[in-house]
DNA sequence: AGGCATTACGCTGGACGTAAAAATT
DNA sequence: AATTTTTACGTCCAGCGTAATGCCT
């Protein structure tokens, strides 16, 4: 069968003009490359060069078995990076979530329960999320709504989070139309928190931060009201800052979770 | 880079199950192919296989790298092939006719010409040969009219051949009006010939008969008429018979030849 | 004179097969 | 008992690099 070392060798040989060079490049002697050719031709049965007395050059043939030989090269590069990619796969459990709470609770679970698997975790939009596990691109999805097959997981409940000597601070409780105007300081990386609400405060301005520590030293730092909830963040919420419920239906969350059968073979 | 060798062996513990019957299919030993599998699953860095004691299965990542390397074995196959048939392809030269006259004409001096190509010639329809032609399917091509960069190359002249006894003896020429409806004994691999006649003559049958011999003998055996040409076969015509010459203009061809220029490279 | 391709030749490491072990049917 | 996989080990040759040749610019 054919060598695809060789194959390796002819790309570069058509890349780079001489076999001196190809034998520097491969960190060979050049009479080593001079032999790999010719056993290639050998192999084809056809000449691939045009040879002179100290000058070697493909001839069409030649040229024709470089175009096959880098698609080859390609497609068996491809074919082992594939199969790597699955076997990762096999070990790793994919876990797409339309929030971050639900995977705080979830994936210290799964590191524990599944010694040994590697836990890939991503949060995005709903249909995103949805569509990811139609696909059975992921084991285990996280979705603000039953869906065939789910089981509630947890639930969230949304508070605004002001400072003390702020206006709103004199509600009990608040829903989306009151505080729909504010501009507000947002994180990345909510899922459909983020989209809940842009829809639900259209005349509302977010000012969204990534880095974590970041986003705290400015809710320190400003007067802008923020959102937290009732996971973790709650209990140790911001000193001189006061979290205010929010009524809405939409802002009472219960996550469902599905997960694939276990796969057995 | 990947051994494509092993992939070979891979395929056939997949296709015969056991180790040992890899090693006899391919005439090796048992540790051999006990080596080349692990050296495979190193290449791979994942595991293929599920071993037991006495038993080695593959698993679901090794059933996808089989599927990958049925795969690239097939297109480096192909690959080789092509490249073989490429470089024939630049040793022959094809020649498409759209009769057999010009062939009789042509080969000869072809062979001659261009010592060490092969030839390659076929008799087909004029579209056939003038689209082959224009896709560069053929380095010679020859019609019955000219064409961008034709030369005429020779004529022929369309005869009835019929028994001295038969009734169209008593014409010195004739027309295709004058014998449609008669039945003619034809030859096969007559190119543009059998479309004319067919053409020109509606109402008349063709018995067609592509052995050679054979339509000699069912000339001499019968008294249905035939045709001739000027071209070979009419100085050594069939005794007993007689040669009318037609006199349309279709029955006067002058072939055409147009020939790729010689490619230099 | 320097770069290039190729041949000649000696050496070595990798790949092979034999033998053997261990386990399963 | 027969089959199968795998390890151990000795052998051998395919492929490597060095040296040298011949050629071209």
């Amino acid at each position: 069968m054919i060598d695809l070392d060789e194959m390796k060798q002819l790309v570069a040989f058509a890349d780079l003009g001489t076999l001196s060079k190809v034998a520097e490049e491969f960190h060979i002697s050049t009479p080593s490359i001079t032999r790999a050719m010719q056993h290639l031709e050998q192999y084809f049965g056809v000449p691939l060069f045009t040879r002179s007395k100290n000058k070697i050059e493909l001839n069409e043939t030649g040229r024709l078995a470089v175009d096959h030989a880098r698609k080859l090269l390609s497609e068996a590069e491809e074919a082992v990076l594939q199969v790597r990619a699955f076997d990762q796969r096999q070990h790793t459990i994919v876990v797409k979530s339309c929030a971050p709470a639900p995977l705080w609770e979830l994936l210290p679970k799964l590191s524990t329960q599944k010694p040994g698997m590697m836990v890939s975790s991503a949060i995005c939009q709903n249909d995103e999320v949805l569509s990811a596990w139609q696909d059975g691109l992921c084991d285990v999805a996280i979705l603000p709504f039953p869906i065939d097959g789910a089981k509630p997981f947890m639930q969230e409940n949304l508070f605004v989070c002001v400072p003390e000597d702020h206006e709103l601070t004199k509600h009990k409780s608040l829903t989306f139309a009151d505080i729909n105007g504010f501009n507000f300081l947002l994180r990345t990386e909510l899922g459909f928190w983020d989209s809940l609400c842009r829809e639900k405060m259209p005349s509302s301005r977010f000012l969204v931060q990534t880095d974590v520590s970041v986003f705290d030293e400015l809710v320190r730092a400003s007067s802008l009201p923020c959102f937290t909830t009732d996971y973790g963040q709650l209990q140790d919420g911001y000193p001189d800052r006061i979290n205010i419920p929010l009524t809405d239906n939409e802002a009472h969350v219960t996550f469902y979770l599905v997960r694939k059968p276990n796969k057995r073979r």
